[in-house]
DNA sequence: CTCTTATACTTGTTTAAACAAGTTCTATAT
DNA sequence: ATATAGAACTTGTTTAAACAAGTATAAGAG
């Protein structure tokens, strides 16, 4: 609960940011500055500093100092990014969901599906298909594998809530790291029957493989996005200069 | 030049992994063991073992260990992810690569084109549009603007080879961060043209906006990707188990 | 006026140590 | 035999200090 000194200025910082005390453009005080302000060591700063780097608030430049170049984005679009559930996504965005279950059965791996999903050959799983809403609009196709021996008495009334929060909440389970890929399909039957494409003939797929606190996968999820309102989001940064 | 130790050992642990001398759930040797056996302290180790964990090779269990969650891609397709050119994907991908540039002018941004790409209104910019074939085959459409003001002498000849390489070894500029958003738009008439979309009606669009290490926005650029050969990873982490 | 140099900043790396907190096993008391 | 308590591990947080290395500015030499 008392989070650590480090995420608190972490959380201020960026507080300080998004609401532009700091910015565009801007050098942050210096870190010695912020550890006489913050009344803690410069370690403790960097350790800040570093979250905000990797989320593409600032960047530093060595002897000079850490420059700023958050720029607010407009909330147009459902964007994706981080670990979020539809749940919370919808609820950033300002947004209403509802959740329709059309398949609830389970599933034992066999090969073809060892060897996208990463579960090994003869895992018995969840297999689950979600239609998800977003303001009455169907959006998207979620087609979830949970790994059965974790999660017991996952139901049919679950999946049309919240799995995520049953399994944090209930289950005490907490998700930790998240492999994506995005590519992008051409429509099935499936999807045509239950996301209004219009004329697309394709859809954006996120493929999604969840690992718990004990670094055990027990998720793997395709969702199909129609492509209108699609945005993932994503920040990298280069490890070094040269060589 | 010489690297510095922390990134030496995650250099380390990290090829230790891809060779499968640490296996998948495995636990990594303690960071007591780890800092005597790389005779540095445990914060260094610790170091190198964020940096996995933040791209997904590991992941750290309080009170347990260091548990190895790396699992090997199949190289089928052609992937994106980091920060890499697309010379240097084609490179990493074992393919061969081939630019063609359709257009090459100037522009000066207006309100419509301030508003995504991050650029204030009337800048000088380079426009640049190329084709990207993979194998011969036409595979991304790119739409590149850079900042006239920092790179004075920008040529068709050079946009033909690689822009970046360019920067990076004549310029000595250096790219730092990059915020993406991947979209699926309608195809317009010059994806048609360029790209062999066979029936496909709509494709992949990465929208990218460069940071170089004075954390100036220099490049804005949107690449157009032919469907069937787009696949994009990545990877997210929680940062706290609960409030 | 121009160039060099010193210096006072900035961030980057590494060491060392202490304590907090979670997990596992073992010895002890009941 | 079964709980309980403790010891011995693990990772997580924070402090403190020193030095390296890049950048800017101001003082001084030519």
């Amino acid at each position: 609960m008392p989070k650590s000194k480090f995420e608190l200025i972490y959380i201020d910082i960026k507080r300080k940011i998004e609401s532009q005390e700091y910015n565009y453009q801007d050098l942050l005080p210096s870190e010695n500055t912020l550890s006489r302000n913050y009344k803690c060591t410069r370690n403790t700063i960097r350790r800040a500093i570093q979250s905000l780097v990797s989320e593409g608030y600032v960047q530093t430049m060595h002897g000079i100092g850490v420059r700023v170049i958050y720029q607010p984005v407009d909330q147009n679009t459902f964007t994706i990014g981080g670990i979020e559930s539809f749940q919370e996504s919808a609820a950033r965005n300002h947004r209403e969901s509802k959740t329709k279950v059309i398949q609830f059965t389970e599933l034992i791996v066999d090969e073809r599906i060892a060897k996208h999903s990463g579960f090994p050959i003869g895992t018995e799983l969840y297999y689950i298909q979600r239609v998800r809403y977003l303001d009455g609009k169907p959006l998207i196709l979620d087609i979830n594998m949970f790994l059965k021996s974790l999660i017991p008495n996952l139901t049919k009334q679950i999946a049309e809530k919240s799995i995520y929060e049953y399994l944090e909440n209930e289950l005490g389970m907490s998700i930790v790291t998240s492999k994506r890929k995005v590519t992008v399909e051409r429509i099935t039957e499936i999807d045509e029957k239950y996301l209004e494409l219009n004329d697309y003939n394709c859809l954006a797929v996120i493929s999604n493989q969840t690992y718990n606190s004990d670094g055990i996968l027990f998720e793997y999820t395709k969702s199909r996005h129609r492509p209108d309102y699609f945005c993932f989001q994503d920040t990298a940064t280069r490890k070094r200069t040269s060589s």
